[in-house]
This record gives structure tokens, sequence and C-alpha cells, in this order.
DNA sequence: TTTGTTATACGAAATCATTCGTACAATAAA
DNA sequence: TTTATTGTACGAATGATTTCGTATAACAAA
């Protein structure tokens, strides 16, 4: 029930940090500058603010200081997965969702993953009612 | 292929033009003001930035001007979820639409309803190789 | 006609996210 | 030991978003 809300350069920070468990700023930078132009300090400045924010934690026992997410992934999807919801779909779960399988082309073994969690998720769940 | 990337408020706004097709600035924010805390020169400014901005065009021939959206539900939903897709789930539309499946509790007929979308979805797609 | 109400226009403050320059400390290399 | 490299800390510019106050015009009511 946080307020959670990475911005979305902290997203790219926390992708990263999501990969490998922990990392310093020069390793998180060096992902970040692979994908986009972004300066060194640029990214120490933003881990900083995150660990400030909570987002982050970090071991500065050592001269380089390594850096460990906070928040999961799970989390932030939620979160996100909620407020895109309820800012573009009415709420409506169902909607979001033909939203999402309607977003790209699907190849047929993604397909077949989809349906194998619609089974999985129904099967874990006949308590439903009607 | 455009630039879009309604802000948070602009997106409200939409929300409100989308479903009632046009609308004047009282109007719009009479909607507004009832889900949150604004004041009526705030939705107006946004109106006319958002108009600027070519996300709303209006009509000024009468004295209370009248706006409608430019930009359609559908392509704003799609590029929301192409942003998302990649900044928090790599890129898998597999993964994307578990995480709109698991983002609430679902009913059977919300669950039907997707089946459906994606037995036609299949059907349609035939020509999909493997 | 005077007064009050309801519009739009405009300027600008407040906040936030992003970015980088510069200072300085620790370590490594010469 | 001197010099270069590689860290972190910090301040501040920039730009976008959100917010509102104030001015002014149109209209309605008294």
């Amino acid at each position: 029930m946080k307020e959670l809300q990475p911005t979305e350069s902290e997203l790219e920070i926390l992708q990263v940090l999501w990969q490998q468990k922990e990392a310093s700023v020069r390793q998180v930078h060096e992902v970040m500058a692979s994908k986009r132009e972004i300066g060194y300090t640029t990214t120490l400045k933003l881990m900083q603010k995150m660990t400030e924010k909570k987002l982050l934690k970090r071991d500065t026992s050592q001269r380089v200081h390594i850096y460990q997410p906070i928040i999961g992934q799970s989390s932030v999807e939620h979160s996100l997965m909620q407020k895109i919801k309820k800012n573009l779909f009415r709420g409506s779960t169902s909607r979001l969702v033909i939203g999402a399988l309607s977003s790209d082309p699907i190849s047929k073994s993604e397909l077949q993953e989809i349906r194998e969690y619609l089974n999985k998720y129904e099967a874990s769940n006949n308590s439903t009612k009607k």
C-alpha cells in the first residue's frame, strides 16, 4: 500500500539492479550508457536520490558503494498496472488484458503461455462464485 | 508513429472527453473536481495547452468554447502499453499480459471475455508460422 | 444602467525530473 | 612523492508540469 512511483529514469536503473541483484554506480552506468546518452554523474545522482527515496539501499563501507534495490519488480509492476488500469481502462481488468494482448502480434508459443496461465489461474480459483 | 505522451493530468481530461465526445471547460472541470482537488483555471489552462499540443481541438465560435479530443483512446492505449512493455517487461508481450492478468482477481465472466478474445485472435491469425 | 456572474487569456510561482560541472578524497601508476 | 585516475558529494541550470491569481470581456439580473 505504498506510494510507489519510480520515474522513467529510475525504472531504467531498477531494471539493471533487478537483474544484477547489486552493482556499483559504474556498473549500472555502463548498462545505461549502452542504451542511451547519459553522463556518469547523472547516473550517480539518480542513484543517490533513489537511495534517499528508499528505492535503493547501499553499502558505503568500501570506497566503491554497492547498491541494491529495495523495492521488488513485482510490486512496481503491480502498482503501475493498477494505475494504468484506472487511468486508461476505467478500472476494467479484462479491458486491460485485452489492451495488453493487442499491443503487438503474439506468437503461438506466447499464446500458449498465456492460455496455460489462464488455466492455472482458473484451477487455483474454483472458489470464485458464479 | 507519433510522439504521443499525454501526461497524467492530460489523461484525466482525455478520459472525460473520450466519454462525452465533446465538452466545455466547465463540464470537464466538474468531472475533474468530483475526483480530486483542482481549480477551474487549472483545468482551463491544461485544456488550452492540450489544444496547442494538438491533443484537443476547439470551437471558439461561441462564448463558451467546446473542446473535442483529436487523438483516439486506442492510440494512446497502444503507445502506453508499448512503453510499459519496454520499460518493465523487457519487451515481452506475454509477460505484459500476465502482468495485467495478475493485477487483480478476475471474475469468471472476465475470464470468459479474455478466452474469447484469444480464440478470435488465433482464428484470424492462422497465418502465423509455427 | 449598474452590479454580479461566468467566460477566456495571460503571467508567473512552485515543484519535480533530468542533467551536468566542479570540488574534493582515495587510490593507483609513474 | 608526484601525477593521473576513479570515486562520491554537492550545487545549480534547464525544462516540463501543475497550479493559481489577476485582468478583462460577455452576458444576465436587478
